[in-house]
Order: structure tokens, then C-alpha cells, then sequence
RNA sequence: GGCCCCAUCGUCUAGAGGCCUAGGACACCUGGUUUUCAUCCAGGCGACACGAGUUCGAAUCUCGUUGGGGCUACCA
């Protein structure tokens, strides 16, 4: 049997961290076994998938060197790769019909709003939270007439109500058992007609004649769905694999408002693909020599899919910085260059621009730029408090600033330019600058009165530069990036302590 | 809350009953090289979460406790 593996994204935001290493696991597993590997995209949610993310999702597997056998870009027999294409060939609601067909399905009616009820009453009577199967009885021929008249539908898996879900997970020295009674009748089509990703995965893993399943622990909970599905649809079913998360320092799972996981991120900032590869290739997993620097022809020579070790691994950028250290200390001088060349250049053509204006002469965009590219600014107590407002207010309008900043890139789909965060800033005073109607204490009025965009502007501008005179703001602040400019908001809240 | 997974230095890991007074790497500290810094070299600090078993013997097996994490969507 060829070993058939396959990295399945989600073109959401940036390409993530996570895919390089989920596909660098399967990558060389692929490899270590003289199989394929393959790259499909799963855009089936229709609201938050795009195509530039899933173009940006190639580039940086060939970036990082990870080639696939069979994708979107490349082609292959078993194709098309990228879901809603598939979605249009009807093969998912095929699979769907099937399984209504055999009584493993049924269709449900109930309403986005009473599903909320539902669950608003199980919370409250403190039961766990799942589908209560409301339309698992219900006449098929009566539901084929409402389907039929146009009313909105879902279809969902009649998983079994009694006994245990089995399953023996390489890695894990327990097997995997659940009672089927804990899982609900999770929903398969969804009332736009796509799949969700339980069928469309199962359905094309089997199209696919993918031999492994190798992804991230947060699909465990989901695998007795996966198999049942398998078997309903009588597929042979491939053998799922769960490795670890990737972790913040924390040790929660890793989000980009802890750690950079964009992958565009370390591309910009000169990190070379074979240094984060060797990087990713150290977590949860080890050279039986102990080596810790090796390429992926080494990787795939040694790479055995027993010896990883499933315990959610920290990342740790020092330690990435250290071997991208050395990789990049022994680059040859013409292409140490060009990577140096690269890095300047990217930033100069984003900083040019904001900075022109302010120029008399060539020499002074070093020293304009300085704030843009340091590690850490400087900042002046004084500087940091707005006319008429004492330490204390100044602290808190940065707390709140940088706040709204945090959670403005820990949310999906957000962008961190000048006119987001314009938006988010003004947003913020019209809201932080609301006076109660009724019953407002002095206090509070003093507290709104305070939030004008005077004073938050010029506060965040020093913040985040350490200067009172610097480009328009909103500019800065994205030419600084989320990462710096949150931590020097943070500095500077320390420094009025 | 319910269900599931996991547990060796701060971090990544080696370790599959005696080779372990637990090895390596990053970080940190000290010293050397370097006009300085970085690199490089030498050294140091530092962990088997806890408690019961099983065994002549446990980091390694079993159970419990604790801790951490994940899932709990018409997202993947």
C-alpha cells in the first residue's frame, strides 16, 4: 500500500504556523515511506474563507520547501483539491443523500434561534450542552415535503445512542473510548447546502485514498464521528494520528495575539524556510542521534511517526532564533547579503513613503525610521501625560488603548492597517467618552471628558514611538506592527507607574 | 459544568524496569578568545508534579490526586 497523506487548511487569515507543521509531520512521513503527499483546501465556510489565503497558503508551502504531490496549484488525479469546487460537482450532498437513504441521517428544521434556546435552558438546568436530536424521530416523507416546499434544512448523522466508541490512537498508550451517548448528531450539510467539515473531510480523505490521517489533538474529540462516518459510507478508514498542539508560554494553544503565527510573518522578517522547518521538526519530536540540526532530506530519512511524543509542545521563538543564528552564519557572503538586502528593502519601501514628507535630505531617513525598526523605544515620563491629566489618567487610557489593540488581533479576520485601527481608536473614544443620561457620578463625567482624540492620539503616538513628533499616527502604528506597537503601549504603562 | 487528552530542568527534548548520583540543546550565570559586541570555546545553575501500589529494583508499569490543555458551532 503507498502511504497517501494529506494537509487539509482552511484559507482563513494568514497561512498559520500550525499548517507548516502539521504538513511537515505529514511531509516527511510521506516522504520516510516513499508516498505522496497532498494539499487540499477546505473552504467549505463560505463566510470566512478566501481565495488570496489559500493562494497564500501555497506560496508558503513552497516557500518552506514543503512540496506537495497533488494540490489545487499542481493538479493530480484525484482532484479537484479545493472543496467548494467539489461542492459543485454535488459529490458532498451525494454522500449526504446516502446516509439519509439508510436511515444514518436526518433532516432537521430547527431554527438558529431555537437552537439557542436550547442550549440557553440546558446551561441553566446546568446539563451538558448538545443537540437534543428534536428532529431524529420526525417522518422522513413529511420532511422530504418541507425540504421540498423550500424550507430552510440541515442534515445531520444519527449517531448511535448506546455503547462505546473504540479506538486505538498510535501514539496514545490508552485507547480512545467514548460513550455514544456523549456525541451529539452533529450536523453534516449545512442549510446553505455545503458540507461541514466532518463529511467533506471524511468523504474526501476516502475519494482521496488518503492512508493516514496525521493532525493537531483538537480533532480527537471528533474521531468516533470520523470513523462512523467512514463506516456508514462504507469506506475503508484511513488511520487517524493525533498529534500536539503547538502552545503558547502559557501552554494554551498558540494564537497570534501570543506568538507570531503568521507564516507571512517570518517570511517578512527574514527567517529562512529551512531554519523554521529544522525548528518545527524539534517539537514534540527528536533525532534519534540527537542532532538538533538537520534538513528535510535528513527528516525524512529518520522521521518515525512512533517517536512523537503527543505532549502539546511550547514554542519558543529564542530557540528558533538560535538556529535561524546558525543557518544564517554560514550562508555565503553574496546570499547573506541578498537576505540582508531583502530585509532592508522590504521595510524601506513601507517606510518611504510615511517618511518622505518629513525629509530634507537622504540622510535623514536612518534616523527618522529608527522608531519603526527598533527593538524598544525610549520613552520620557513627561512626554506620556497629556496636558491637564496626571499619571494615573495617562495609564489608564494606555491600558485601554492597548486593550482594544489586543483584542483587535486576537479576532478573526481583522487587519492591522491604518484605517482599522483609525476606526478602532475613534471607536473606542465615542464609546469610552459616553456620559451615563442619568445618575452620572462627577467622577465618571471627569473620566469621559478625558477621552478626546487629543489626548488618546498624542499618548499612543509617544507610546508607541517614543517621539511627539512622528508621521500620522494611524500610518505609524501600522508600519510599527501589532506585536511592537502593543508591547511599547505595555512599556509605557510600566514607565508611569 | 460535561467529555477527552497530556505530565522529565524556565523552554525543546533523550530516556520504552537495573546502563540515571537522569543525558543533550535553547535561555540564564561565570570564565576564556575578541579593542567592544556578536560568534566561538570551557564551566555552572537547573527537572522525573504528588501519593499509593506492583517489583529484589521504577523517570519508566498500575491506580488515585493535583496541575495543564483541548473539545463542547449550520468554524475548521
Amino acid at each position: 500500500m503507498t502511504v497517501r497523506v494529506r494537509i487539509a487548511p482552511s484559507p482563513t487569515g494568514d497561512p498559520h504556523v500550525g499548517t507548516a507543521y502539521i504538513g511537515l509531520l505529514n511531509w516527511s512521513f510521506a516522504k520516510h515511506h516513499g508516498g505522496k503527499f497532498i494539499l487540499r483546501i477546505e473552504d467549505t465556510d463560505q463566510t470566512r474563507c478566501s481565495e488570496s489565503s489559500a493562494q497564500a497558503i501555497y506560496d508558503s508551502m513552497k516557500w518552506l520547501g514543503l512540496t506537495y504531490d497533488e494540490g489545487p496549484d499542481v493538479g493530480g488525479d484525484r482532484g479537484p483539491y479545493v472543496q467548494s469546487e467539489r461542492v459543485k460537482l454535488g459529490i458532498y450532498r451525494k454522500y449526504a443523500d446516502q446516509l439519509i437513504a439508510q436511515g444514518d441521517a436526518y433532516y432537521c428544521f430547527a431554527t438558529a434561534r431555537e437552537l439557542e434556546a436550547m442550549k440557553a435552558r440546558q446551561r441553566a438546568a446546568n446539563e451538558p450542552i448538545m443537540y437534543d436530536r428534536r428532529y431524529r424521530g420526525f417522518d422522513l416523507e413529511e420532511a422530504k415535503k418541507r425540504v421540498a416546499s423550500g424550507e430552510p434544512y440541515v442534515i445531520r448523522m444519527k449517531t448511535p445512542l448506546e455503547g462505546e466508541f473504540v479506538y486505538r490512537d498510535r501514539l496514545r498508550k490508552q485507547p480512545v473510548v467514548k460513550g455514544w451517548k456523549e456525541i451529539d448528531d452533529q450536523v453534516l450539510l449545512k442549510s446553505d447546502g455545503w458540507p461541514t467539515y466532518h463529511l467533506a473531510a471524511v468523504v474526501d480523505d476516502h475519494l482521496m485514498g488518503i492512508t493516514h490521517v496525521i493532525r493537531a489533538e483538537e480533532w480527537l474529540n471528533s474521531l468516533p464521528k470520523h470513523i462512523w462516518l467512514n463506516e456508514k459510507l462504507g469506506f475503508t478508514a484511513p488511520e487517524y494520528v493525533h498529534v500536539g498542539l503547538l502552545r503558547n508560554a502559557d501552554k494554551s494553544k498558540i494564537s497570534k495575539r501570543k506568538n507570531p503565527t503568521s507564516l507571512l510573518w517570518y517570511r517578512q522578517q527574514g527567517f529562512l524556510p529551512e531554519a523554521l522547518l529544522n525548528f518545527l521538526a524539534l517539537l514534540g519530536h527528536s533525532h534519534p542521534d540527537g542532532i538538533e540540526k538537520f534538513d528535510l532530506t535528513e527528516m525524512a530519512r529518520f522521521f518515525d511517526l512512533d517517536r512523537i511524543n503527543v505532549a502539546g509542545p511550547v514554542f519558543d521563538l529564542a530557540k528558533l532564533r538560535h538556529l535561524q543564528g546558525l543557518y544564517f552564519r554560514e550562508l555565503d557572503a553574496e546570499r547573506a547579503k541578498a537576505e540582508v538586502l531583502k530585509a532592508v528593502e522590504t521595510r524601506f519601501e513601507q517606510l518611504f513613503p510615511i517618511l518622505r514628507e518629513r525629509m530634507a535630505c537622504g540622510g535623514d531617513f536612518l534616523a527618522q525610521a529608527e522608531p519603526y525598526y527598533a527593538d524598544a523605544v525610549t520613552h520620557h515620563v513627561e512626554d506620556l501625560i497629556p496636558k491637564g491629566l496626571v499619571k494615573e489618567d495617562a495609564r489608564a487610557l494606555l491600558e485601554d488603548a492597548q486593550r482594544a489593540f489586543k483584542q483587535h488581533i486576537a479576532a478573526d479576520g481583522t487587519v492591522w492597517d491604518a484605517p482599522s485601527l483609525e476606526k478602532l481608536l475613534r471607536d473606542l473614544i465615542a464609546e469610552k467618552s459616553q456620559v451615563p443620561p442619568i445618575g452620572a457620578t462627577p467622577e465618571q463625567e471627569a473620566a469621559a471628558k478625558r477621552w478626546t482624540t487629543k489626548n488618546l492620539f498624542g499618548l499612543v503616538r509617544v507610546a508607541a514611538t517614543g517621539r511627539r513628533e512622528t508621521p500620522p499616527l494611524f500610518d505609524t502604528l501600522a508600519a510599527i506592527g501589532a506585536m511592537k506597537s502593543i508591547e511599547r503601549l505595555g512599556a509605557a504603562q510600566m514607565k508611569l507607574r
